[in-house]
RNA sequence: GCCCUGGUGGUGGAAUUGGUAGACACGCAGGACUUAAAAUCCUGUUCGCCGCAACGCGAGUGCGGGUUCAAUUCCCGCCUGGGGCACCA
């Protein structure tokens, strides 16, 4: 008897429907278990097979806990702000929420092909306004909250300035600016202006100013994906840095907590370890260092700290992980951007250090990175080594990021490797503090070593060196132990339409909270999504919004994401983002199921905001995901078209060839010079040029053979149908001749099919996407295969968390 | 460049406190059954070589070294696929 799947998967995904047989309620005697997927960005491409895997797993796992007796909650809905739905309106002028929603419907029918198990009752939509009130609320929880480095949370602002009134700043050292330090007495005598830009020092989510990627041609920010060497993707401008007000979350303050409570979640070992080497707590110092514009050949090792000349009240700070490493220091090296350049830069070297810092403008901090070459620039000034008064160069490199530490190194060759090439590079004359642990070849970063030629360390190991180097520093007044982190606040704003708006008003010169019966603050329609004046965002150019002095950025893409996984217990209340006992009940997600592309971004932002949010005494637990899996990418495995292409001389332009196509085996055999290929090659070139004018030329006599994709769907494993190609992308291929590994295919119009039918095409795996043709749509192989096949064929694909390219072939 | 992760037959994958590499399964090939096919069953299947024959010989876990009686497993140096690197989501 015949398994008519495609009836019976109807009529049972009919019934859960009818019956609404996953329906989860928040009231239960029942154990909880919360499953949850990470939601999908609803892309206009729809879902391929990689997108369920992870779905699948959780479907099953969810599935296997309603069995074992749980209430489970498992629960579906769409990240549906974000940039490509802007990019599609700025194109086509179809409004994001309409593409969005369009979208949403198509994933919605993908999805319930496969027959999930969600409860759908409970689907949020994180650009659905019923939804965003409750982010701009969240958002204002976090502007009206500092973070206590007493207690070690989130407190309220009040509380903050109640303090102010009565000690100062001397409680609550400000985290935005360490020099600022006022007195109660002084706090009392600021204006209002000055107060709230204190505060804003202070706040969880606050203002400031932030370099962007600004395309003057386009007249809009780019995205770093939207830049591709220096110019933008699209049309290839020139792209420059530009500083724009932006908000940002002060991450940075929770970065110990993010930490530890690192300890006390289940997230795989790669993970744990990629959040800790992104928060990237180091312990160093910072170094005070004298300037002086001209070396002096005579030095007096006990004088010259204090024997500043010319430019004696300017002082290099650098940060050093290693500050026992520094009588090894031969070089200083300060990022291009920093704000002691103008001043030391001497005459002779001003033309050179303008032009390398005008070159490093254009220049991402990834391509900066990234760079193999070795660049940098003299300034013409020399810092002072307070412990032997060795005047050290200081040069400009773009290896050095401005943002990061001080934005200024100590360069130490024999013991760090990118010091060490820069050093021979420049022909800057090594040091040698380690004996024999440096080789004179490369680069030793060891902390073992004994110091030699290091003063009054000789003789001490490194390890130990460090912290007595410190308590000298902080005992001379030039120098500091420093906890650095690498991680950053998080960059909160974004000058583009298709986002949450900041419920904040700007009131001369002070942002104003909107007033919580005013939320939600609709996003408005707006004629054109273009950027705005002076590179502000779309709604800049809306002039009731303007007139409201509101707040012309939006949020980025994950500030709906980093509360979502609360909503859904409580998806529908508009009295509160999530009913308090509810969340009680639910409690964190124990099963958390996506991809490791989230491990720096929502996976971080979304443990501050619950942080936060338990702070505030908002809900229960301080870490969202009790659990995490991280399931593999399923690969692409896309196939390839062998072209001969052959250089033609014409007096018509772009003559349109007849694509001769060539199977895989003989492509090889086609450039050994297997004289039986070459010949129906040759045959094959011979025929396509009757079909072209007569002043058509062939120049050359070895063609050249050019690998294309075909799309995977025409492909029986690596046999191409070649029937469906001719009518692929339009009938472009309607014409080739097909060299096959049993003869000639070639068009009816050349003189009806030809004898060749087997071609085989090559492989390989790649990244699924579009452009690459490898995609396997999920309906096809549901409608072919019914989804229990489907499903249970992806699980048999090989371990969850494992990438793996898919093979459509494999299901039968 | 930096961080994370993977690389074992045609395919998914077994095997690690270092002890017979390739279990199991898919695929493929041959055979049985059938008028024929599908399904099912049987046999073979890492590669190469020798042979009348096999409990025959050799190589083999990305590449090159090393440690060891013994290495897929440990160490060093590379190559390579995938993900991330702060405005894609």
């Amino acid at each position: 008897m015949e398994y008519n799947f495609r009836q019976i998967e109807k009529k049972w995904q009919d019934h859960w429907k009818a019956s609404g047989a996953y329906r989860v309620s928040n009231e239960s005697n029942r154990p909880k278990y919360y499953v949850l997927d990470m939601f999908p960005y609803p892309s206009g491409a729809g879902l391929h097979v990689g997108h369920p895997l992870g779905y699948i797993a959780s479907d099953i796992f969810s599935r296997f806990k309603r069995l074992k007796g749980f209430n489970v909650l498992h629960p579906m809905g769409y990240d549906a702000f974000g940039l490509p739905a802007e990019q599609y309106a700025i194109e086509h002028g179809i409004h994001p929420a309409v593409s969005t929603e369009r979208n949403i419907n198509n994933f919605r029918k993908q999805l319930d092909n496969i027959g999930f198990s969600y409860d759908w009752h409970r689907e949020v939509r994180t650009s659905d306004e019923k939804y965003y009130k409750w982010t701009q609320w969240i958002f204002l929880q976090l502007f009206n909250s500092f973070f206590s480095r007493l207690t070690n949370k989130a407190e309220s602002i009040a509380l903050l300035v109640a303090d102010f009134e009565m000690n100062g700043n001397s409680v609550h050292a400000c985290p935005g600016d360490a020099s600022v330090h006022f007195s109660a007495a002084e706090w009392k005598t600021f204006s209002e202006k000055q107060q709230q830009d204190i505060l804003m020092l202070y706040r969880l989510a606050y203002c400031g100013y932030g370099e962007v990627n600004w395309c003057e041609a386009l007249g809009t920010v780019l995205a770093n994906d939207e830049v591709v060497n220096g110019v933008s993707e699209r049309g290839g401008y020139p792209v420059v840095k530009k500083k724009l007000r932006q908000w940002y979350l002060r991450i940075t303050e929770y970065a110990d907590r993010l930490l530890e409570g690192l300890q006390t979640i289940e997230f795989s070992e790669a993970m744990t370890e990629m959040q800790t080497n992104w928060i990237g707590k180091s312990y160093g110092a910072e170094i005070d260092f004298n300037i002086v514009s001209r070396q002096t050949p005579d030095v007096n090792p006990e004088s010259s700290g204090v024997r500043d000349q010319s430019t004696a009240n300017s002082r290099l700070t650098v940060y050093t992980t290693r500050p026992d490493t520094i009588f090894g220091v031969d070089f200083m090296v300060i990022a291009p951007e920093h704000g002691l350049i103008e001043g030391i830069t001497t005459e002779e070297q001003r033309n050179e250090v303008e032009t390398y810092i005008a070159y490093v403008k254009s220049r991402s901090d990834r391509e900066r990175q990234a760079e193999k070459k070795i660049s940098g620039c003299f300034t013409g000034s020399y810092a002072v080594n307070p412990f032997d008064g060795r005047q050290i160069p200081i040069w400009i490199s773009e290896y050095v990021l401005a943002g990061y530490g001080t934005g200024a190194i100590m360069g130490v060759p024999c013991g760090d490797e990118r010091d060490h090439k820069f050093a021979r590079h420049f022909n800057i004359p090594i040091t040698n503090i380690i004996g024999e642990h440096y080789n004179g070849e490369d680069a030793n970063p060891t902390k073992d070593a004994t110091l030699s030629n290091s003063g009054f360390l000789d003789g001490t190991v490194m390890r130990e060196a460090i912290g007595i180097v410190i308590s000298k520093l902080e005992e001379m007044g030039i120098g500091k132990r420093k906890v650095n982190y690498k991680m950053r606040d998080a960059a909160f704003s974004r000058q583009r339409y298709w986002g949450e708006p900041f419920p904040i008003q700007w009131k001369k010169g002070i942002a104003v909270p909107l007033p919580e019966t005013e939320l939600p603050l609709v996003l408005p329609v707006v004629e054109s999504y273009s950027a705005g004046p002076e590179g502000e965002g779309p709604l800049a150019n809306i002039p009731e919004w303007v007139a409201r002095e509101l707040e012309t950025n939006t949020m980025p893409g994950y500030a709906g994401s980093s509360w979502y996984f609360i909503r859904y217990m409580d998806p529908h209340n508009d009295k509160s983002f999530c009913d308090r006992k509810v969340s009680d009940y639910w409690n964190q997600v124990d099963l958390y199921i996506g991809g490791t592309e989230h491990a720096v971004g929502h996976l971080l932002y979304s443990r501050m905001w619950t942080k936060a949010l338990y702070d505030l005494g908002h809900i229960g637990f301080d870490e969202p995901f009790r659990k995490l899996l991280n399931q593999g990418m399923i690969q692409g495995s896309s196939r390839f078209i062998y072209k001969v292409s052959p250089t033609i001389e014409s007096v018509e332009k772009n003559p349109t060839f007849p694509h001769i196509l060539i199977s895989k085996s003989l492509v090889e055999l086609y450039e050994s010079n297997s004289p039986e290929v070459v010949s129906q090659v040759e045959n094959a070139v011979t025929l396509a040029l009757l079909s072209l004018p007569p002043n058509v030329k062939i120049l050359s006599q070895k063609h050249k053979i050019i690998p294309l994709h075909v799309d995977v769907n025409i492909v029986d494993g690596f046999e191409l149908d070649i029937k469906e190609c001719r009518k692929w992308r339009n009938g472009e291929y309607a014409n080739a001749i097909f060299i096959c590994e049993d003869g000639v295919n070639t068009p009816l119009s050349a003189g009806g099919e030809g004898s060749g039918v087997r071609f085989i095409c090559g492989a390989e795996t790649e990244k699924m996407s579009k452009s690459k043709f490898n995609t396997v749509n999920p309906d096809d192989l549901v409608h072919k295969f019914g989804a229990d096949t489907f499903r249970m064929y992806e699980m048999f694909l090989g371990p969850v968390e494992q990438s793996k390219p898919w093979d459509t072939k494999g299901i039968e």
